[in-house]
DNA sequence: AAGTGGTCTAGACCACGAG
DNA sequence: TCGTGGTCTAGACCACTTT
């Protein structure tokens, strides 16, 4: 299990040797570009057979890659027109989870404050990180981030902990990680009693949880939790629409 | 642009012909399976070579609608294990909607209202089924939700109205309908005072708006969306985990 | 007509889990 | 070792949009 390469570089290639899949490689190198500014906002994207020639896969190496990333709201594929960067991803995403932003005028301001930070050894053996942050909207405490990554996978984690990306955003766009779509979940539930107590919340008030996980080889090991007060988040799926005319009125 | 066929028996087959892609043909058969008890919860399903031979098409089209059924959280993929049926699927299904049921002990009693029940002409000239629909749970109207149907795509879609499915329930596992993973989203409003009024929710009180549509040629013009009051739904992304351990009391 | 993304095929090799 | 799902290739034809 060899330590996955850290970050991609703007002209970065595909290597066949690394422990990521082409798809997921590609992914970085584009999630890359993505927020490098490469594309901005509405710009369409090489054709998937310029990409194939480009990278030196194949055209369903390409579209696994473009449909992930449609999936997760970062592109948008127009038949007959072609692919173009997304509009949205302002604010650090917790992955399905966005803060709820629509009743204030106002973005608020996002910090994380370290509560844990150390390496442990994981039931089967392995050296993990252990991470453990709280999300502030304005100093408010609003969710809790718990993260558990295998050291063999990512060694240099801390050092790229910086304080205004999630833990997700972190392991995505520095690292490739995918999480399968099928591994991640948002339910409600009520959280504990030291939880409510780090989150400010009154017993028996209900919580967001978020839950990642990596179940392949490259990801193995690999867990995201975030408990989100449900009175400060919603959660967005796959992507907001364009532009959110007549809410309710009939087509 | 022919009607869809309805519905899939139990040993239905791929037609090629159909103006439904092979993945969505197959997925339809697979739900009508899953649906009618031919694989109970944690049930594996065959395998995708023993798919392939008895519906006739290829690995890649099999895997098409297997991972599209995963991402739906209706099947389990196990790498080297199997594909195997999921829990879950208790309540009528909104698309990524699912009423929030955890804060009471007993499930709440679920039905449609109808509101509206007609034809009418799209923009375009199309003729379309218009549907509104108040979901109410033990009596409380607590969602509303509209649908746009084409009548070329489904003519006979009044009859299959029954009242304890939603539209996009009857359209999935009836039609085969497939709305495209990006084209789904959920995000915060403020609803309409007419809706308001609907709901029976005070002013200013924030809801839930889903919003589902078909691009496709076999499913182009449909759209479906769901007014939901935001303190009685959670959105459930693709599927609720296993269990619950850790980190907080699950409800 | 040309170029785009959507669907589909028939192979291949690999990692994984179980016997 | 064997069968599973995961990744990947090099083609093909189609529908869609624009020229």
């Amino acid at each position: 299990m060899e330590p996955i390469p850290d970050v991609a570089e703007p002209d970065a290639a595909i290597d066949p040797t690394s422990p990521l899949p082409k798809y997921a490689q590609l992914r970085r190198i584009l999630i890359g570009l993505l927020d490098g500014g490469g594309f901005p906002p509405g710009t369409p994207l090489p054709s998937e057979q310029e990409l194939c020639r480009r990278y030196g896969v194949s055209r369903m190496t390409v579209r696994q890659t473009l449909d992930l990333l449609a999936g997760e709201g970062r592109l948008l594929r127009r038949p007959g027109k072609g692919t173009f960067a997304s509009h949205g991803r302002r604010h650090p995403s917790l992955g399905p989870l966005a803060l709820v932003t629509g009743v204030r005028r106002r973005e608020p301001h996002l910090d994380f404050v370290r509560l844990e930070h150390r390496t442990a050894d994981s039931g089967s053996g392995t050296r993990v990180h252990l991470l453990t942050r709280v999300l502030r909207a304005d100093g408010e405490p609003v969710a809790v981030e718990r993260g558990c990554v295998p050291v063999a996978l990512v060694p240099e984690l801390p050092a790229r902990m910086w304080d205004g990306l999630s833990l997700t955003q972190i392991l995505v766009a520095a690292f490739g990680m995918v999480f399968e779509p099928a591994e991640q979940s948002v339910v409600a539930v009520l959280p504990s009693a030291p939880d409510a107590r780090l989150l400010d919340m009154r017993p028996g008030s209900p919580a967001l949880l978020l839950r990642q996980r990596g179940t392949r080889r490259w990801t193995r090991g690999t867990e995201v939790t975030v408990l989100a007060r449900a009175d400060r988040f919603q959660v967005r799926f796959v992507r907001p629409p364009e532009r959110l005319t007549a809410p309710t009125t009939p087509l």
